[in-house]
DNA sequence: AACTTTTTTCACTTAAAGTGAAAAATACAT
DNA sequence: ATGTATTTTTCACTTTAAGTGAAAAAAGTT
């Protein structure tokens, strides 16, 4: 069995999910707010990854908070923020993965 | 005597102090992140007021946060991030405003 | 009324966040 | 190995938040 921290989830997948360019993801890596397990040259993100990609996006697009402020609050270990960031969003990309998989039948 | 929260001080003198433009802190009352007393038309800040802004300014300057994370740590009542604000920064201004009167004599 | 001070508005600058397009690097199939 | 597809990287551009300058508007003072 896979487990959420198994990196198998390419980018433009990732980026799909997420509804944002995968330069972005590119983006995100250079502040080491997410780091892929590079195969090769290839990235791969964990269901752990995407979680909590998920909650910065929501940190950004509906709170309008910035990149720095979110590193310097992991830098704090600020678990009263951090810790929010719920189940259900994976399940929303499991979701996500049997739609994709119906499409391509 | 005076307490520190005595709206006392303008806002040229608190902006001066701060080293940014009154216009910022007319900004950052859009914002309701500080809201001086009113008399008349003239604003008029607290040693708290001021306590407050400068742990702003180190959040946005050191850290590089943005207003919209300042924000929504208010809203979240975070007193991990929150309540960091030394006294020192009240006797800094306090030292200030003797220069200031050394100045002008 | 004339002058000063404070507030407000408009337009501009700067930097962060994000994206498009194309070049470079790599992997893959024949 | 050679041509094709995929992924990464780079460059340049757009958009928006934060901040500022200048000047108009409003108020206070003498």
């Amino acid at each position: 069995m896979f487990n959420k921290k198994d990196k198998s989830y390419p980018i433009e997948l990732v980026a799909d999910f997420l509804g944002v360019n995968s330069r972005t993801l590119y983006y995100y890596e250079k502040f080491s707010l997410v780091v892929p397990l590079r195969r090769g040259r290839k990235r791969y993100y964990s269901k752990l990854d995407i979680r909590w990609l998920e909650y910065v996006r929501e940190l950004m697009y509906d709170q309008g908070m910035n990149l720095r402020s979110i590193i310097v609050l992991i830098r704090r270990r600020d678990n009263v923020i951090l810790d929010k960031c719920p189940d259900e969003i994976v399940d929303c990309f499991k979701n996500y993965l049997v739609k994709l998989k119906d499409l391509q039948h």
